[in-house]
DNA sequence: GCCTCCATGTAATTGGTTACATGATTCT
DNA sequence: AGAATCATGTAACCAATTACATGGAGGC
């Protein structure tokens, strides 16, 4: 099967629920989003291939022609093999952390400015994260759900933190 | 000026000292790997199309055809400009993240020898970024590598103690 | 009637990886 | 002589974004 990341996904979040090619795209747009993104421009062919492929099938068809698909026997195995595969992650994408590494072409005080800009961007997603977490520790329905979220609420608290010290520095260094 | 962030990158890292293809390719194999990544068959393309568009310039030549380029003032100008844009930073894509969310696919046990080993890998990244940090601390000669560097400390420390938690959650979840 | 949301698709373009191709220099 | 490293480039392909295009259903 030469199906990429983006099928992978698609096999996992219908491995949940049976869903349409619409919902998945809310899932990737909502859930989904600090972790992987795609449009429905992508989703759609990616389901027509994965279906062609025989991973996934037409368990339905709702209004307005909307088609409702399922994972296969052959989607499962192939979900499994995929969560199963450990292969060296490929470097990460950070445009923003690129920028720090330039942050020396800008003037102490700008770059301490973009710094805490930084740190409240991150804190703004803790927040986000942190009101989240409190819905969910309620009933608690799906134990990986938090501990996904669990990742993300450490990760953006280290940020966080590490942009305020980091504009602490650059503010120390422009007033000596 | 239509350049993506590979040409700034490059712009950025020409922005220190004039280099060549091969010693920026070098530049983002090593320090630049875990931010940002290109190969040289995307890097050479690049170059050329900063040159047409003025913003690099050639500085030199060196042995075996080698060609050295330096940023030029416009090139400067563009650098600046684009470290001052600031846009709604594009979702992470991170492979790994994505299973986590699939873990539940696994059974348990599985699943937190898999946490375990994303434990390993980030504990092992977070040595490899100590051991540099003892040598820049030495003479520390550009303030702006460190505080880079403090972010992929910390975020590898939060992300080997995240990772350690969740496999206990899960061996607990599965003595129970 | 108009706006919003639901719902699916295609086309054009950009960004990025892998593979192909060549040659000089240095080290062993 | 052979291997590793330096050095540059092109071609083919895959992944992803943006724009184009269409239509149904429900609320105001």
């Amino acid at each position: 099967m030469t199906t990429g990341t983006l099928g992978h996904a698609l096999l996992g979040l219908l491995a949940e629920r049976d869903m349409t090619g619409y919902e998945l795209t809310r899932r990737f747009d909502r859930s989904l989003a600090h972790v992987w993104s795609a449009q429905h421009s992508q989703i759609y062919p990616e389901l027509a291939k994965l279906l062609r492929e025989g991973l996934i099938e037409q368990s339905g068809a709702g209004a307005r022609g909307a088609k409702r698909y399922a994972v296969t026997a052959d989607g499962r195995a192939e979900l499994v093999r995929w969560m199963r595969e450990d292969e060296a992650a490929p470097g990460l994408r950070s445009e923003t952390m690129l920028r720090v590494f330039f942050l020396w072409t800008l003037p102490p005080a700008e770059a301490a400015r973009y710094l805490r800009e930084e740190q409240r961007r991150h804190q703004a997603q803790l927040a986000r994260y942190e009101s989240y977490s409190d819905e969910l520790s309620q009933n608690s329905p799906d134990r990986m759900a938090r501990i996904a979220l669990a990742a993300g609420l450490r990760s953006e608290r280290a940020m966080a933190e590490w942009a305020g010290w980091a504009a602490d520095e650059l503010d120390a260094a422009a007033s000596e």
